[in-house]
DNA sequence: AATTAGCACTCAATTTCCTCGAGTGCCACA
DNA sequence: TGTGGCACTCGAGGAAATTGAGTGCTAATT
């Protein structure tokens, strides 16, 4: 037997291990594996191929005298290399299909739905990022007065997405004139990114200090409130289900991590820093264990996927469960919902 | 003695008891209660007049020797009849001007600060409830064109709530024409209810069946869609630090506790029902344990008051904490937090 | 040289048993 | 009517014993 067989042997035992360990939960030994129908080996050869990977760093064990588990690094071997693709069963995509078929209102509501939908199958906590800032286009402005002091600002986004804000405004503006603004400024700023029309105004402003057109002053000024960097940037996550992760029994021992798990579920914040991550790169992102950067989340995993919208990376979908988790099951319907999430958002559908 | 000074005895043993329970979350012995500064009375009298108390249904003890804890009950007679009122203490004061002085921009961003703030005062979950549909009045409606097949209608309501939806439309209509629907509703419905906006579009549009003004009907068409009952009606809840419940000693320890309970925060509905229940009274609402209808819930205590815009009472806010909590506390922090919010959404300040 | 069997050893988990102490309930006495 | 005293209950916590899954090493086997 030659090294490469040698090794292959050694990955078998690794898959064997994690795949076991991911159904039960439980370290796994060598008389169980040995028992395990593809391995015709006896516990004590088993033992040693464990040590070995053991030794490389792919297998570690909670104490002395107990069955191995895998590393985080077991897993990244496993994700990378080891496990084979999950083709969805026909139940699933029934499951999923249901869900895309319902009249869907606003954006908002179809991210919802998408993630929900994730979440169950998956039984893990599903997350949709839906960003705002760069990805964010330019389609319509409307201003609408409150008061005498203060103006709503409504904005929409070529995505369909709305944000709105209230302006204080020093001098009374009447609606005739907050409509003629809005017009004035829908015409010009379509379709441009909103970090786009937020340059554009600055420059224009600058531009028209001396211009005595009072109403494309008021414009200018209104608008460049409405689309403020510091507040528009409220990227907006839903999470989905975050109890499905709480009931693992991976967690339902140990209250104290427990709580921390669930204090991370609610700052949001790390969650978004977590799917941002996703945003950068075209292939689906698999994060194990502490390779996010997370304390709390050191016994999770995330896997999740941008989606599109006309070609467009718009945000991201995923999901955040345990660490021991069907990871190629994971991965199909993560790609799978992303995929549909994209071809509803695009022009075909909408 | 006779028998009102002997109730009066017993009512302060039963309001020592809960404080010293609420303090330490220990089942209250009679030798602890004798060393009370305020009992001077040997523990075997303390006993008898426990054990009256219990007979009445205002203690329990979890088991056969152990000191008693109150039942619902007790805390009920504790809240209605033996408690003081608690004063604001100048830090607590502090802590919610800090608050309320922030410039805040939407009124979704005004709730969700101040139940942030109740949340981190009281170490409970703060909750506040902004409803849609019947407190909702009609101010500006805008549609927005997405693209042949789907506009979008925005609708913002006096107190500057906004609802978006998707509508679609079979022929295309241009944006100008959008725009003078918007014009006409807009004039036509201004201040009316949401309720009211919906029955008068379905009454024109049985009258103006043979009305040869396609304009016209569009509109009617369009903003009954937009208006329609079914979807508008998506009350919109918000929680905050509900993690604070979680690490509370008493939910510590029983983790399938913890995760029903948390399974519960995550249904949103049921919390709503709950705030819901608030907004038929005009005092400040106190549920203790299994008053609130949710079996779930019955380790909880909902404290919740209703707040105004004009005078119009207009959604609910409050906490959810465990059973033992501080209830004088509670309802003055939620007094205070209702009352500012009212007077922040009223006229004199926006 | 690779594999296997055997054996001593380790250690978490479970069970059993014990003690401790806070607290009750009741009776008798002031 | 209030109090002191006493027997009793029961949970909490700790020590010791038992169990069993699993390892590592060595020597035998193929």
């Amino acid at each position: 037997m030659d090294a490469l067989e040698l090794a292959q042997r050694n990955r078998e035992i690794l898959r064997a291990i994690i795949n076991i360990f991911v159904d039960t939960g439980e370290p796994v030994g060598s008389r169980t594996l040995s028992k395990h129908a593809d391995i015709a080996l006896s516990p004590a050869t088993i033992r040693n191929i464990m040590s070995d990977l053991a030794d490389a760093g792919f297998l570690t064990k909670p104490h002395i005298s107990s069955g191995r588990l895998p590393t985080d690094l077991g897993y990244r071997v496993f994700v990378d290399d080891l496990m084979g693709s999950h083709t969805l069963t026909s139940e699933e995509e029934e499951s999923m299909r249901l869900g895309a078929s319902a009249q869907a209102a606003q954006i908002e509501q179809v991210l919802a739905q998408a993630t929900r939908i994730l979440s169950e199958l998956t039984n893990t906590a599903g997350l949709v990022l839906l960003p705002a800032g760069e990805q964010l286009h330019f389609k319509h402005i409307n201003f609408v007065k409150m008061s005498e002091e203060k103006t709503l600002a409504v904005i929409v986004s070529m995505s369909g997405v709305v944000q709105n804000r209230v302006i204080p405004t020093e001098t009374p503006i009447d609606q005739e004139e907050l409509n003629r603004i809005s017009n004035l400024l829908n015409e010009e700023f379509s379709g441009l990114a909103l970090r786009e029309v937020r340059e554009k105004i600055i420059q224009k402003m600058a531009h028209a200090r001396d211009n005595l057109d009072t109403l494309y002053q008021q414009a200018l000024k209104l608008s460049k409130e409405a689309l403020s960097e510091s507040e528009a940037a409220q990227e907006s996550l839903f999470v989905e289900g975050a109890s499905r992760v709480f009931s693992q029994p991976d967690f339902a021992t140990n209250a104290e991590k427990l709580q921390s798990l669930y204090r991370t579920f609610e700052e949001r914040e790390k969650l978004v820093r977590l799917l941002d991550k996703c945003l950068g790169s075209e292939d689906i992102t698999i994060l194990i264990g502490s390779e996010n950067d997370f304390e709390e989340m050191k016994d999770c995993s995330v896997v999740a996927q941008r989606y599109y919208m006309d070609d467009r990376p718009l945000g991201s979908i995923g999901i955040i469960g345990p660490k021991r988790m069907r990871y190629d099951r994971a991965v199909s319907l993560v790609e799978w919902t992303a995929d549909s999430v994209s071809k509803f958002l695009s022009s075909g559908k909408r």
